[in-house]
DNA sequence: TATAACATGTAACAAGTTACATGATTTC
DNA sequence: GAAATCATGTAACTTGTTACATGTTATA
């Protein structure tokens, strides 16, 4: 939740925007880092305004829809800094939510659980190679260091499946031959 | 809400249980792994319940409480199976949700960003120290692949930190030398 | 005798998603 | 003239959390 408003602040902090420009710009160029709906930005946008945290103006061209332009408040560019400072410092201390099936793969036969993790391995490398090629800024700000995270986190699961796979390999092996 | 769906069918696929013996263990030996909380795991019985994935019974001892007695039913060793496959050979594509933060982290004067990272190491660091004593089985199985993946995932947080930090230490000082 | 542990659940709320509704303008 | 794009929003639903309500039994 706190992340959702703080990237929406943050776009503001860049310029003032409609409601519009901000879900474009997610959609087309945050679709690595986010998954925020439309309706959901409209919700925040909503929520802050009545926070004094952003203010609004009403913009017309010709018969147009009307345009919401939404600027950050003083207010605002605080909200800000104290989010951005509380979700640069902090780390989770949940395991992800995919692994919860990691605990009950022995439900499973031993090679269906091998084909599996082997699956999971393809797509993130599928994935890895997505990232890759993402465009970058090269100076190392902005998207780009929370691309860099992702792809260092992505490389450490591939290896650790790769791992994984071999000690259940060899165990489903040794198993065979008692 | 799968992966929590999957955790109960789970514990349930080891023995039949009653709710407080679910979230009791939940929270005494999963804490690691899941954050799920009681209101959410008797909503979660009833919704399986209802899809007839689990069966109840109710028992009696003297004047205590009674207690409803969950057992899986072939329906939902099915429905474990489904989620299990689905859940284990997924990856998730998005970024953790933490991550936004580094975004924006030009918004603050280099030494404040610093700081901030320093202290995200040492939470990660506090955290790995925390899972290296967590008791293990040590047969490489069940819960403790979960722990593994995790500790996998935070020394990479760690390494990858350490890295920024350098990195963000090195461009702060070329920047002053300007 | 107080309080911790046992045992279950509900009601109110918060956050987010899906799907829908509306209407103008541009492009094919 | 149909479809895509621009532009905004709401209503219904799902999931999950917090906080409360209830009552028993063992323990300090």
């Amino acid at each position: 939740m706190d992340e959702r408003e703080l990237l929406v602040l943050g776009l503001l902090m860049a310029q003032s925007q409609h409601g519009y420009q901000i879900n474009e710009f997610i959609e087309r160029n945050l679709g690595q880092v986010s998954d925020m709906k439309k309706a959901t930005a409209y919700a925040i946008l909503k929520r802050l305004n009545q926070a004094g945290c952003v203010d609004v103006s009403v913009e017309q061209e010709g018969n147009r829809p009307p345009r919401q332009m939404y600027s950050i408040t003083e207010r605002g560019e605080a909200r800000f800094q104290e989010l951005l400072r509380s979700v640069l410092s902090s780390v989770e201390n949940v395991t992800p939510s995919g692994d919860i099936g990691l605990m009950f793969i022995d439900h499973l036969p031993a090679s269906e659980a091998l084909a599996l993790l082997a699956e999971r391995l393809k797509r993130t490398e599928q994935l890895l190679a997505v990232l890759g090629s993402v465009p970058r800024h090269g100076h190392g700000h902005g998207v780009d260091l929370s691309i860099s995270h992702r792809i260092a986190l992505l490389q450490c699961d591939r290896d650790w499946l790769k791992e994984t796979i071999g000690a259940l390999l060899k165990s489903s092996v040794s198993e065979r031959r008692k």
